[in-house]
DNA sequence: CATGAATGAGCGTTCATTCAT
DNA sequence: CATGAATGAACGCTCATTCAT
């Protein structure tokens, strides 16, 4: 049990820093923020830090893998919260939609300024994040079979509608975040959920 | 003639430089190439190199800027080489893919651990390039509006529709990417025309 | 107390750099001399040097900012210690020349190939060095009022009266250092205050 | 006769080098001067100055060399031009603060900025002035014997009374051009000669 | 364990000087 | 001789990391 609060006490550092770190990253860009602003921000010594993460990069893959776990899990329960194929979809870009919102400074941080990371680190974490990725695209594909079993979907590789309408849903969603917009749920998602489900095709 | 040499040679020296700079900027990201190893690489002196460009900054921004202008070119050529709208969509995604797969270092550069990110939006944090990815963007539109109004598409907001299919391709193109596999040209774009025409819906 | 201490250590590694960091000027000249080399001489490391000050520019204002407080400090001494006006300036005359005798490196530094400037008007440049030199003469003129009041003067403006008796024996010391000889006090000195009293008129 | 056209050809070139390089000496200081822009302003490339001048340190000791025989000269005449003591003394004063005047930024590079240049040059320029100068005031040191002679002047070093007469002028003319005023004829010259003829003592 | 002063390798950049044309 | 592009040594400075306290 003490060893328990310990852990807790623990934990709830690490990510006080690593709250800290993202913010700082996020703003400043990764080899802007210095370890030393860090420490200062977040109210320990650049030691402590240190005993934390072995490194400057292991903090940035530490920052990116949790929010990458983070949003993981929001769109698994997106997806298990509702009954239906349409709901699960709908529900799927609404919490995308959120995340993204939500965490406009992060997105920005994670697509554009990766640069800068010791090169394979930034393997191993692709590697991690990519099995992640794929992990949830199989996931997702399986759920997307249900609609294609229904008779809902064409017979299409599941794996590549999962794909499809997460890379729909990105391209809207960067779009507007690059024009430093609010993310327009409702005229986006509507044209997202149309283009997908029928195309672009005129019905003869 | 004197100084049109003089002028050629100038503008060799200056690609062959953005050519080393890109490599390395691409291999060990922006912050660790070092000007000297750029400098080494490409067989001129640091000084020289700052004759080129005024610092490092614009000799990334340089870099970059020549990319995007070639991709702009060659999608703006492979559109306009053809004739009917489907040929055009056609011809767009084979020299996109065609790009993709030249340029794959590059493009790990800046997608490394994204998934469906525009290739010009994640530039477009820099206004010019932003300006020229939304310049291409109207301009393919206007060409997808013949669409609109031949009934062949339905009535979608072009931008849009081009914003779409330009999304959808660098999700199929970027997962290859990533995969380190090459681009399945014979495999990604059936799929990615039958869903941006038809959508995933099965037709009653 | 454990404050104190370190606050008296830090005070310490200061002065060590200022030290070694004013030799390395006046031998070398501001621009010759590099902090890699006050750091190696002065056994500190580079980055420390930048703990202490933020840039070379500061340390070198530092550095001569502390001469001029010294001297500054050793000539308004010289002038309270003793109670008439005569023997106040010949202890001003024999604190400077001291102070000159003293610091020959760094006064050569300022004078180099100047004949008769004054030490602290050339430091006026910087306006806080100027503000100490005016204080400083407008202080000494104070007292010079009262041989005036006294009648021991004429009726000259006693900050001219100040600034007359320190150029006058920067012109004899100056040119002492530069000669690289000692300053003769026994030789000089007289001459000074003979010139400075009576002038060079032959009475009739 | 054609060799003395080139030679003349040569040495104007050669001064309008000095004259632009005394101006950006002592606009920007030497360090802060690049011998790109005394190129690009004296229009003359950076190999033709390095034909004139073998060093920027050698260029750096003509501009001073070449202004220290100027103020000579125009001493010199002062002193020559008249014929009573009185009359030289005065017309000296008045060419000195002329050329004080009119080279306001020479004098200020020249007492402030010589940090910079390599230390052995600038001793060989020192001692170059320095004979230059203490030629000058063995000179001007028989000039004012004269006034010994004559019973104008009370015994002292001849010597030391040019000395006094130029470090007193020193401290007037410089600390007016470090105020950044014109300096005031009218007012310091009757204070100089005033106070140099007969100090600051009260006549009994 | 926590601290944060100290470290120093390594960066971007400048500019006096050279030398092929 | 004149030119000015090319050179590269050397600088000031930063900041991730270490380690004595």
């Amino acid at each position: 049990m003490t060893i328990s609060r310990k852990e807790r006490e623990h934990k709830r550092q690490r990510n006080e820093i690593l709250k800290v770190a993202e913010r700082l990253f996020a703003r400043k860009s990764f080899h802007k923020a210095t370890m030393q602003e860090i420490a200062k921000k977040s109210e320990f010594s650049v030691g402590t830090i240190y005993n934390f993460f072995k490194s400057k990069d292991h903090l940035y893959m530490q920052v990116v893998w949790k929010k990458a776990r983070e949003i993981d899990r929001k769109l698994r329960d997106a997806i298990a919260e509702k009954d239906t194929i349409i709901e699960k979809l709908d529900n799927f870009l609404r919490a995308k939609a959120e995340f993204f919102q939500e965490n406009q400074e992060f997105i920005r941080l994670y697509f554009m300024e990766t640069q800068g990371v010791t090169f394979s680190l930034k393997q191993a974490l692709n590697k991690k994040l990519y099995r992640l990725y794929d992990e949830f695209l199989r996931h997702f594909s399986e759920v997307l079979s249900q609609g294609i079993k229904d008779h809902l979907f064409r017979q299409i590789d599941p794996y590549y509608l999962g794909l499809v309408l997460d890379g729909l849903s990105n391209t809207f969603f960067i779009h507007s975040i690059i024009l430093k917009k609010d993310i327009k749920l409702e005229e986006y998602i509507p044209v997202i959920k149309e283009i997908f489900f029928n195309g672009v095709m005129r019905k003869k």
